[in-house]
DNA sequence: AGCATCCTTTTACATTTGTTAAATTCACTT
DNA sequence: AAGTGAATTTAACAAATGTAAAAGGATGCT
Protein backbone atom coordinates (compact mmCIF):
# COMPACT_ATOMS: atom_id res chain seq x y z
CA UNK A 1 0.00 0.00 0.00
CA UNK A 2 2.95 1.95 -0.66
CA UNK A 3 0.55 4.40 -3.03
CA UNK A 4 -0.67 5.75 -0.10
CA UNK A 5 2.28 6.79 1.36
CA UNK A 6 3.24 8.62 -2.20
CA UNK A 7 -0.16 10.33 -1.98
CA UNK A 8 0.19 11.28 1.54
CA UNK A 9 3.74 12.60 0.78
CA UNK A 10 2.83 16.38 -1.06
CA UNK A 11 0.92 17.01 1.87
CA UNK A 12 2.00 16.46 4.89
CA UNK A 13 5.79 14.08 5.65
CA UNK A 14 4.87 11.15 8.53
CA UNK A 15 7.23 9.49 10.53
CA UNK A 16 7.55 5.78 10.35
CA UNK A 17 5.24 4.82 13.66
CA UNK A 18 2.56 7.45 12.21
CA UNK A 19 2.64 5.26 8.53
CA UNK A 20 2.44 2.04 10.22
CA UNK A 21 -0.51 3.31 12.32
CA UNK A 22 -2.44 4.13 8.80
CA UNK A 23 -1.69 1.34 7.24
CA UNK A 24 -2.98 -0.64 10.35
CA UNK A 25 -6.39 0.99 9.96
CA UNK A 26 -6.54 0.21 6.20
CA UNK A 27 -7.19 -2.44 3.86
CA UNK A 28 -6.80 -3.29 -0.07
CA UNK A 29 -9.61 -4.54 -1.91
CA UNK A 30 -10.51 -5.11 -4.72
CA UNK A 31 -13.90 -4.65 -6.59
CA UNK A 32 -15.56 -5.62 -9.79
CA UNK A 33 -16.95 -2.70 -12.14
CA UNK A 34 -20.36 -1.55 -11.05
CA UNK A 35 -20.10 -2.29 -7.76
CA UNK A 36 -21.79 -0.45 -5.11
CA UNK A 37 -19.07 0.46 -2.52
CA UNK A 38 -21.16 2.48 -0.58
CA UNK A 39 -25.24 2.30 -1.23
CA UNK A 40 -27.65 5.26 -0.81
CA UNK A 41 -29.05 6.07 2.75
CA UNK A 42 -25.77 4.87 4.36
CA UNK A 43 -23.38 6.55 6.69
CA UNK A 44 -20.00 7.26 4.96
CA UNK A 45 -17.66 5.27 7.70
CA UNK A 46 -14.65 4.30 5.55
CA UNK A 47 -12.27 6.91 3.04
CA UNK A 48 -11.58 5.12 0.25
CA UNK A 49 -8.42 6.13 -1.77
CA UNK A 50 -8.05 4.31 -5.60
CA UNK A 51 -5.10 2.51 -6.36
CA UNK A 52 -6.00 1.68 -9.90
CA UNK A 53 -9.38 2.07 -11.76
CA UNK A 54 -12.17 4.56 -11.21
CA UNK A 55 -15.66 5.22 -9.24
CA UNK A 56 -18.28 8.31 -8.83
CA UNK A 57 -20.64 9.41 -6.43
CA UNK A 58 -23.62 9.24 -7.70
CA UNK A 59 -27.43 10.20 -6.59
CA UNK A 60 -30.63 10.38 -7.70
CA UNK A 61 -33.07 13.82 -8.21
CA UNK A 62 -36.69 13.25 -10.13
CA UNK A 63 -35.89 9.20 -11.46
CA UNK A 64 -32.65 10.63 -12.94
CA UNK A 65 -29.30 8.98 -11.71
CA UNK A 66 -26.67 11.72 -11.08
CA UNK A 67 -23.00 11.84 -11.24
CA UNK A 68 -21.42 14.13 -8.47
CA UNK A 69 -17.85 13.09 -8.48
CA UNK A 70 -15.23 11.12 -10.36
CA UNK A 71 -12.45 9.92 -9.18
CA UNK A 72 -9.24 7.59 -10.56
CA UNK A 73 -5.88 6.62 -9.67
CA UNK A 74 -4.04 8.13 -6.72
CA UNK A 75 -7.39 10.00 -5.48
CA UNK A 76 -9.53 9.95 -2.47
CA UNK A 77 -13.05 9.60 -2.52
CA UNK A 78 -15.54 9.91 -0.05
CA UNK A 79 -18.95 11.72 0.32
CA UNK A 80 -17.80 14.36 2.95
CA UNK A 81 -21.33 15.47 3.73
CA UNK A 82 -22.02 12.40 5.64
CA UNK A 83 -18.34 12.03 6.66
CA UNK A 84 -17.86 15.07 8.65
CA UNK A 85 -21.76 14.64 10.18
CA UNK A 86 -21.52 11.07 10.78
CA UNK A 87 -24.96 11.23 9.13
CA UNK A 88 -26.67 9.09 6.37
CA UNK A 89 -25.68 10.38 2.79
CA UNK A 90 -28.56 10.60 0.40
CA UNK A 91 -25.47 9.81 -2.05
CA UNK A 92 -23.75 6.21 -3.04
CA UNK A 93 -19.90 5.17 -4.74
CA UNK A 94 -19.70 3.11 -7.67
CA UNK A 95 -16.72 1.44 -8.62
CA UNK A 96 -16.97 2.32 -12.94
CA UNK A 97 -14.47 -0.08 -13.37
CA UNK A 98 -12.45 -3.09 -12.10
CA UNK A 99 -10.64 -1.78 -9.10
CA UNK A 100 -7.91 -1.99 -6.41
CA UNK A 101 -9.05 0.18 -3.43
CA UNK A 102 -7.51 1.04 -0.17
CA UNK A 103 -9.78 1.24 2.49
CA UNK A 104 -9.38 3.72 5.51
CA UNK A 105 -11.69 3.15 8.48
CA UNK A 106 -12.97 6.96 9.44
CA UNK A 107 -13.53 5.89 12.93
CA UNK A 108 -10.09 4.18 13.71
CA UNK A 109 -8.72 7.59 11.79
CA UNK A 110 -10.20 9.99 13.68
CA UNK A 111 -9.16 8.07 16.73
CA UNK A 112 -5.45 8.31 15.64
CA UNK A 113 -5.83 12.32 15.78
CA UNK A 114 -5.72 12.67 19.32
CA UNK A 115 -2.47 10.84 19.21
CA UNK A 116 -1.03 11.71 16.00
CA UNK A 117 -1.19 15.59 14.89
CA UNK A 118 0.42 14.98 11.95
CA UNK A 119 -1.98 12.58 11.38
CA UNK A 120 -4.70 14.90 11.98
CA UNK A 121 -2.95 17.70 9.85
CA UNK A 122 -2.17 15.43 6.76
CA UNK A 123 -6.09 14.93 6.66
CA UNK A 124 -6.46 18.58 7.30
CA UNK A 125 -4.53 19.32 4.34
CA UNK A 126 -6.06 16.23 1.90
CA UNK A 127 -9.33 18.07 2.78
CA UNK A 128 -8.63 21.82 2.42
CA UNK A 129 -7.32 20.49 -1.20
CA UNK A 130 -11.02 19.44 -1.69
CA UNK A 131 -12.80 21.82 -0.44
CA UNK A 132 -10.26 24.37 -3.15
CA UNK A 133 -11.00 21.76 -5.53
CA UNK A 134 -15.07 21.82 -5.06
CA UNK A 135 -14.95 25.83 -4.86
CA UNK A 136 -13.41 25.93 -8.15
CA UNK A 137 -16.02 23.76 -9.80
CA UNK A 138 -18.75 25.58 -8.16
CA UNK A 139 -17.43 28.58 -9.82
CA UNK A 140 -17.47 26.25 -13.37
CA UNK A 141 -20.94 25.44 -12.65
CA UNK A 142 -21.47 29.00 -12.08
CA UNK A 143 -20.76 30.70 -14.54
CA UNK A 144 -19.42 28.59 -17.33
CA UNK A 145 -21.48 27.42 -20.38
CA UNK A 146 -22.08 23.65 -20.63
CA UNK A 147 -19.74 23.61 -24.22
CA UNK A 148 -17.08 25.70 -21.69
CA UNK A 149 -16.89 23.02 -18.84
CA UNK A 150 -17.06 20.16 -21.38
CA UNK A 151 -14.07 21.64 -23.02
CA UNK A 152 -12.00 21.95 -19.52
CA UNK A 153 -13.35 18.47 -18.65
CA UNK A 154 -11.22 17.07 -21.74
CA UNK A 155 -8.42 19.08 -20.90
CA UNK A 156 -8.54 18.06 -16.88
CA UNK A 157 -9.20 14.30 -17.18
CA UNK A 158 -8.64 13.14 -21.08
CA UNK A 159 -8.95 9.99 -20.39
CA UNK A 160 -12.14 10.21 -18.78
CA UNK A 161 -13.91 10.25 -21.95
CA UNK A 162 -12.86 6.82 -22.76
CA UNK A 163 -13.51 5.05 -19.52
CA UNK A 164 -16.61 6.56 -18.65
CA UNK A 165 -20.54 6.21 -20.87
CA UNK A 166 -21.41 9.80 -21.42
CA UNK A 167 -24.38 9.72 -19.98
CA UNK A 168 -22.40 9.99 -16.56
CA UNK A 169 -20.51 13.07 -18.15
CA UNK A 170 -23.46 15.04 -18.87
CA UNK A 171 -24.66 14.36 -15.76
CA UNK A 172 -21.47 15.46 -14.21
CA UNK A 173 -21.58 18.50 -16.28
CA UNK A 174 -25.26 19.48 -15.35
CA UNK A 175 -26.49 18.94 -18.68
CA UNK A 176 -28.90 16.00 -20.30
CA UNK A 177 -27.06 13.07 -22.41
CA UNK A 178 -28.62 14.58 -25.92
CA UNK A 179 -27.18 18.22 -24.88
CA UNK A 180 -23.80 16.96 -24.61
CA UNK A 181 -24.36 15.51 -27.89
CA UNK A 182 -24.95 18.41 -29.91
CA UNK A 183 -21.82 19.50 -28.16
CA UNK A 184 -19.74 17.41 -29.27
CA UNK A 185 -21.35 17.25 -32.92
CA UNK A 186 -20.96 21.09 -32.88
CA UNK A 187 -16.75 20.44 -32.44
CA UNK A 188 -16.39 17.60 -35.35
CA UNK B 1 -14.72 39.74 20.34
CA UNK B 2 -17.02 37.35 22.97
CA UNK B 3 -19.29 36.39 19.56
CA UNK B 4 -16.27 34.57 18.12
CA UNK B 5 -16.11 32.59 20.31
CA UNK B 6 -19.55 32.46 20.69
CA UNK B 7 -19.16 30.88 16.88
CA UNK B 8 -16.04 28.69 17.92
CA UNK B 9 -17.76 26.91 20.96
CA UNK B 10 -20.21 24.35 18.67
CA UNK B 11 -17.31 23.51 16.69
CA UNK B 12 -14.88 22.78 19.61
CA UNK B 13 -14.41 24.24 23.11
CA UNK B 14 -11.37 25.83 23.78
CA UNK B 15 -9.12 26.40 26.96
CA UNK B 16 -8.74 30.28 28.56
CA UNK B 17 -5.16 30.07 27.08
CA UNK B 18 -6.24 28.88 23.44
CA UNK B 19 -9.01 31.72 23.07
CA UNK B 20 -6.53 34.10 24.51
CA UNK B 21 -4.01 33.48 22.01
CA UNK B 22 -6.72 33.42 19.09
CA UNK B 23 -7.72 37.11 20.54
CA UNK B 24 -5.10 38.25 20.91
CA UNK B 25 -4.16 37.75 16.83
CA UNK B 26 -7.54 39.12 15.81
CA UNK B 27 -8.82 42.67 16.02
CA UNK B 28 -12.38 44.37 15.31
CA UNK B 29 -12.62 46.74 12.64
CA UNK B 30 -15.72 48.59 11.18
CA UNK B 31 -16.18 49.25 7.80
CA UNK B 32 -18.08 51.36 5.98
CA UNK B 33 -20.26 49.59 2.86
CA UNK B 34 -18.93 49.36 -0.57
CA UNK B 35 -15.25 48.49 1.21
CA UNK B 36 -13.33 46.54 -0.76
CA UNK B 37 -11.72 44.60 1.98
CA UNK B 38 -9.54 42.54 0.01
CA UNK B 39 -9.24 43.65 -3.67
CA UNK B 40 -9.13 41.16 -6.77
CA UNK B 41 -5.45 39.26 -7.34
CA UNK B 42 -4.29 39.86 -3.50
CA UNK B 43 -3.31 36.44 -1.08
CA UNK B 44 -5.35 36.18 1.47
CA UNK B 45 -3.74 36.83 4.53
CA UNK B 46 -6.98 37.28 6.72
CA UNK B 47 -9.77 35.04 7.81
CA UNK B 48 -12.71 37.19 8.53
CA UNK B 49 -15.51 36.91 11.32
CA UNK B 50 -18.78 38.93 10.67
CA UNK B 51 -19.93 40.31 13.79
CA UNK B 52 -22.60 42.49 12.30
CA UNK B 53 -22.82 43.01 8.74
CA UNK B 54 -23.22 41.77 5.00
CA UNK B 55 -20.04 40.65 2.96
CA UNK B 56 -19.38 38.89 -0.69
CA UNK B 57 -16.95 37.01 -2.54
CA UNK B 58 -17.11 38.18 -6.14
CA UNK B 59 -14.84 38.10 -8.99
CA UNK B 60 -15.22 39.48 -12.92
CA UNK B 61 -16.04 37.37 -15.70
CA UNK B 62 -16.21 38.49 -19.35
CA UNK B 63 -16.52 42.02 -17.93
CA UNK B 64 -19.84 41.00 -15.18
CA UNK B 65 -19.60 40.74 -11.81
CA UNK B 66 -20.40 37.49 -10.17
CA UNK B 67 -21.15 36.85 -6.83
CA UNK B 68 -19.38 33.62 -5.64
CA UNK B 69 -20.60 33.82 -1.70
CA UNK B 70 -22.56 35.82 0.66
CA UNK B 71 -21.68 36.25 4.58
CA UNK B 72 -24.26 37.59 7.13
CA UNK B 73 -23.75 37.96 11.06
CA UNK B 74 -22.00 35.18 12.61
CA UNK B 75 -20.94 34.30 9.79
CA UNK B 76 -16.75 33.30 8.20
CA UNK B 77 -16.08 34.74 4.87
CA UNK B 78 -12.50 33.96 3.37
CA UNK B 79 -11.36 32.93 -0.30
CA UNK B 80 -9.93 29.57 0.55
CA UNK B 81 -8.65 29.12 -2.62
CA UNK B 82 -5.88 31.35 -2.06
CA UNK B 83 -5.78 30.82 1.56
CA UNK B 84 -5.06 27.42 1.48
CA UNK B 85 -2.47 27.71 -1.44
CA UNK B 86 -1.32 31.13 -0.05
CA UNK B 87 -1.69 31.80 -4.16
CA UNK B 88 -3.02 35.06 -5.46
CA UNK B 89 -6.96 34.96 -5.58
CA UNK B 90 -8.84 35.86 -9.24
CA UNK B 91 -11.40 37.37 -6.49
CA UNK B 92 -12.09 39.95 -3.86
CA UNK B 93 -14.28 40.97 -0.92
CA UNK B 94 -16.58 43.30 -0.93
CA UNK B 95 -18.61 44.86 2.40
CA UNK B 96 -22.19 45.40 1.58
CA UNK B 97 -23.56 47.27 5.03
CA UNK B 98 -21.72 48.56 7.05
CA UNK B 99 -19.88 46.36 9.16
CA UNK B 100 -18.34 45.27 12.01
CA UNK B 101 -15.93 42.03 11.27
CA UNK B 102 -13.15 40.75 13.20
CA UNK B 103 -10.04 39.84 11.34
CA UNK B 104 -8.00 36.96 12.21
CA UNK B 105 -3.91 36.98 10.34
CA UNK B 106 -3.82 33.64 8.66
CA UNK B 107 -0.23 33.62 9.32
CA UNK B 108 0.09 33.76 12.75
CA UNK B 109 -3.51 31.50 13.17
CA UNK B 110 -1.16 28.56 10.95
CA UNK B 111 1.84 29.32 13.73
CA UNK B 112 -0.23 28.87 16.31
CA UNK B 113 -1.43 25.24 14.82
CA UNK B 114 2.26 23.95 16.42
CA UNK B 115 1.45 24.62 19.41
CA UNK B 116 -2.50 24.55 20.10
CA UNK B 117 -3.37 21.35 18.59
CA UNK B 118 -7.07 22.27 19.77
CA UNK B 119 -7.07 25.22 17.87
CA UNK B 120 -5.59 23.63 14.61
CA UNK B 121 -8.86 21.14 15.37
CA UNK B 122 -10.91 23.81 15.59
CA UNK B 123 -10.53 25.42 12.22
CA UNK B 124 -10.47 21.51 10.54
CA UNK B 125 -14.11 21.97 11.72
CA UNK B 126 -14.68 25.07 10.98
CA UNK B 127 -13.14 24.48 7.14
CA UNK B 128 -14.70 20.64 7.01
CA UNK B 129 -18.46 22.70 7.50
CA UNK B 130 -17.57 25.41 4.84
CA UNK B 131 -16.27 22.12 2.60
CA UNK B 132 -19.61 20.47 3.23
CA UNK B 133 -21.80 23.73 2.53
CA UNK B 134 -20.14 24.36 -0.91
CA UNK B 135 -20.81 20.58 -1.55
CA UNK B 136 -24.13 21.53 -1.51
CA UNK B 137 -24.44 24.67 -3.20
CA UNK B 138 -22.14 22.35 -5.87
CA UNK B 139 -25.18 20.15 -6.08
CA UNK B 140 -28.24 22.92 -6.35
CA UNK B 141 -26.14 24.08 -9.30
CA UNK B 142 -25.68 21.55 -10.72
CA UNK B 143 -29.59 19.82 -11.00
CA UNK B 144 -31.83 22.24 -9.72
CA UNK B 145 -33.42 24.95 -12.26
CA UNK B 146 -32.89 28.56 -11.48
CA UNK B 147 -36.25 28.73 -9.71
CA UNK B 148 -35.99 26.13 -7.11
CA UNK B 149 -32.39 27.73 -6.26
CA UNK B 150 -34.42 30.86 -5.57
CA UNK B 151 -36.92 29.62 -3.39
CA UNK B 152 -34.61 27.53 -1.86
CA UNK B 153 -32.45 30.87 -0.98
CA UNK B 154 -35.67 32.97 -0.16
CA UNK B 155 -36.28 30.45 2.39
CA UNK B 156 -32.34 29.71 3.59
CA UNK B 157 -31.67 33.74 3.97
CA UNK B 158 -34.97 35.45 3.77
CA UNK B 159 -33.03 38.57 5.16
CA UNK B 160 -30.85 38.66 2.04
CA UNK B 161 -33.39 39.84 -0.61
CA UNK B 162 -33.83 42.51 1.53
CA UNK B 163 -30.48 43.50 2.17
CA UNK B 164 -28.81 42.99 -1.41
CA UNK B 165 -29.31 44.20 -4.90
CA UNK B 166 -31.11 41.32 -6.81
CA UNK B 167 -28.43 42.10 -9.16
CA UNK B 168 -26.30 39.92 -7.06
CA UNK B 169 -28.72 37.55 -5.93
CA UNK B 170 -29.31 36.92 -9.36
CA UNK B 171 -25.27 36.65 -10.28
CA UNK B 172 -24.83 34.41 -7.32
CA UNK B 173 -27.86 31.35 -8.34
CA UNK B 174 -26.13 31.67 -11.76
CA UNK B 175 -28.33 33.43 -13.79
CA UNK B 176 -28.73 36.85 -15.05
CA UNK B 177 -31.03 39.80 -13.71
CA UNK B 178 -33.59 39.83 -16.24
CA UNK B 179 -34.10 35.88 -15.32
CA UNK B 180 -34.49 36.49 -11.82
CA UNK B 181 -36.88 39.58 -12.38
CA UNK B 182 -39.00 36.67 -14.76
CA UNK B 183 -39.30 34.27 -12.01
CA UNK B 184 -39.96 36.77 -9.70
CA UNK B 185 -42.47 38.17 -11.54
CA UNK B 186 -44.17 34.42 -12.15
CA UNK B 187 -44.50 33.92 -8.41
CA UNK B 188 -46.81 37.01 -7.85
C1' DA C 1 -37.27 70.03 -4.71
C1' DG C 2 -34.69 68.66 -8.47
C1' DC C 3 -31.18 66.03 -10.60
C1' DA C 4 -28.41 62.19 -11.36
C1' DT C 5 -27.47 57.62 -10.71
C1' DC C 6 -28.39 53.12 -9.79
C1' DC C 7 -31.69 49.37 -9.53
C1' DT C 8 -35.48 46.71 -11.36
C1' DT C 9 -38.77 45.37 -14.60
C1' DT C 10 -40.48 44.78 -19.13
C1' DT C 11 -40.32 43.83 -24.06
C1' DA C 12 -38.77 41.56 -28.21
C1' DC C 13 -35.98 38.53 -30.16
C1' DA C 14 -31.98 35.09 -30.31
C1' DT C 15 -29.79 31.20 -28.39
C1' DT C 16 -29.34 27.40 -25.50
C1' DT C 17 -31.02 23.56 -23.31
C1' DG C 18 -34.69 20.20 -22.24
C1' DT C 19 -38.02 16.53 -23.73
C1' DT C 20 -39.56 12.80 -26.27
C1' DA C 21 -39.05 9.54 -29.62
C1' DA C 22 -36.76 7.29 -33.29
C1' DA C 23 -32.59 5.84 -35.60
C1' DT C 24 -28.04 4.32 -35.34
C1' DT C 25 -24.02 2.41 -33.43
C1' DC C 26 -21.61 -0.44 -30.16
C1' DA C 27 -20.64 -4.25 -26.97
C1' DC C 28 -21.59 -8.51 -25.29
C1' DT C 29 -23.61 -13.12 -25.22
C1' DT C 30 -25.02 -17.21 -27.20
C1' DA D 1 -22.92 -14.55 -37.08
C1' DA D 2 -27.14 -13.24 -35.10
C1' DG D 3 -29.52 -11.25 -31.52
C1' DT D 4 -30.16 -8.56 -27.46
C1' DG D 5 -29.69 -4.60 -24.88
C1' DA D 6 -27.17 -0.54 -23.77
C1' DA D 7 -25.11 3.68 -25.41
C1' DT D 8 -25.08 7.46 -28.48
C1' DT D 9 -26.76 10.40 -31.93
C1' DT D 10 -30.26 12.75 -34.45
C1' DA D 11 -34.67 15.07 -35.18
C1' DA D 12 -38.52 18.01 -34.03
C1' DC D 13 -40.59 20.74 -31.02
C1' DA D 14 -41.16 23.08 -26.30
C1' DA D 15 -39.37 25.59 -22.55
C1' DA D 16 -35.92 28.20 -20.27
C1' DT D 17 -32.50 31.53 -20.32
C1' DG D 18 -29.60 35.14 -22.51
C1' DT D 19 -29.04 39.75 -24.84
C1' DA D 20 -29.99 44.40 -25.76
C1' DA D 21 -32.66 48.23 -25.22
C1' DA D 22 -36.16 50.92 -23.15
C1' DA D 23 -39.08 52.32 -19.43
C1' DG D 24 -40.13 52.82 -14.57
C1' DG D 25 -38.79 53.19 -9.71
C1' DA D 26 -36.02 54.07 -5.98
C1' DT D 27 -32.30 56.34 -3.72
C1' DG D 28 -29.04 59.69 -2.56
C1' DC D 29 -26.86 64.13 -3.21
C1' DT D 30 -26.75 69.12 -3.55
Amino acid sequence: MQSLIHFFNPFQILNQEAQNQILAISTLQEFKKNTILQPIGHTCQTIYFIQKGLARIFYYKDGHDITEYFAHENQIIARVESLFSQRPSQKGIQILEDSEIIAISAARLFALYDDYPRIERLFRKIFEQGYVDTVNRLESLQFHSAEERYHRLVQDMPDLLQRVPLKHIAAYLGITQVSLSRIRAAVK
